[in-house]
DNA sequence: AATAAAAAGCAACAATGTTGCAAAATATTA
DNA sequence: TAATATTTTGCAACATTGTTGCTTTTTATT
């Protein structure tokens, strides 16, 4: 049962790294479970910590920057030098994503998280500038904090 | 004429130094006087580049955390990996940024500008979730690139 | 001008990120 | 399924960025 389980979300993986055509291996799928099996967005160095195996930094490096551009992942930008990285919803594809949702990161855990249901506001610009991507990242307590 | 003109900036820069109870020195009055001459954010890279006098790294990081510090600059997150900072306006005082403004980060010419005339808007949180500081960040074509 | 306080510079180090290349793993083809 | 082509990994070496302790220099105070 419990190998059941574990062989279903290996499947999970599996398919999500053969929709993206990107071959199938211990490092890809290890990052991906760990995005997987937690709400929050992770960096570079949480990855590192928690995968369990060792993996060599620069796969990691690489791997990361794989599933960006794949749209596999998206990055949140940070005001401390550490971006973090967070699972895209199934509607960002390669080289587009669709992230019109806010972060928030919560001030007590230092968890950050998709508020996949807040889409960003809509900003009135001053004349002569032109609106691309809108990035919103509140800053607060967390539900499981509060 | 000339000469007047750079006494009056170097004023400037001495008096705001003063009323934060900083001492004067060289790097502090040089950094401070590349953040006033122009208009956008500057990265920590950007400083040692264009501060013709080199001053030590470390006096570089120590001169901005000490501004940071004062309130008389602030960071602005970014999703590559450098923080940049910028001047803030008069409301701003030791400890407490009241940065409600935007930033805007041309895509074109890199730049990075604090929009001090656009708030950021209300933004209306999940269940449980308590707002602290919101900081919005737009990407885009800015006014002088258009 | 003498003294006290603060900042700068230096050296050494730690952490983070990058590149080229050989070995290993994965995918493809027959 | 075995042989081959392709991709990915790990390693080594390096570059960049950020930090800390300490001495010298500069600035402020008396």
């Amino acid at each position: 049962m419990q190998k059941e389980l574990f062989m279903q979300m290996d499947n999970q993986i599996a398919g999500l790294l053969k929709r993206n055509s990107l071959s199938i291996t211990g490092s890809r799928k290890k990052i991906l479970q760990l995005f997987l099996e937690q709400p929050g967005a992770l960096a570079h160095g949480d990855i590192e910590k928690r995968a369990g195996e060792k993996f060599d930094r620069v796969t990691v490096y690489r791997t990361l920057q794989t599933f960006v551009d794949k749209g596999i992942i998206h990055t949140i930008p940070t005001a401390d030098n550490s971006i973090r990285y967070a699972l895209c919803k199934d509607e960002c594809s390669e080289g587009h994503h669709h992230d019109h949702h806010i972060h928030f990161v919560c001030t007590n855990c230092t968890n950050t998280y998709c508020l996949d249901d807040v889409v960003t506001p809509e900003i009135k610009l001053p004349k002569g500038y032109s609106a691309g991507h809108v990035e919103v990242v509140v800053e607060g307590i967390c539900k499981n904090c509060k």
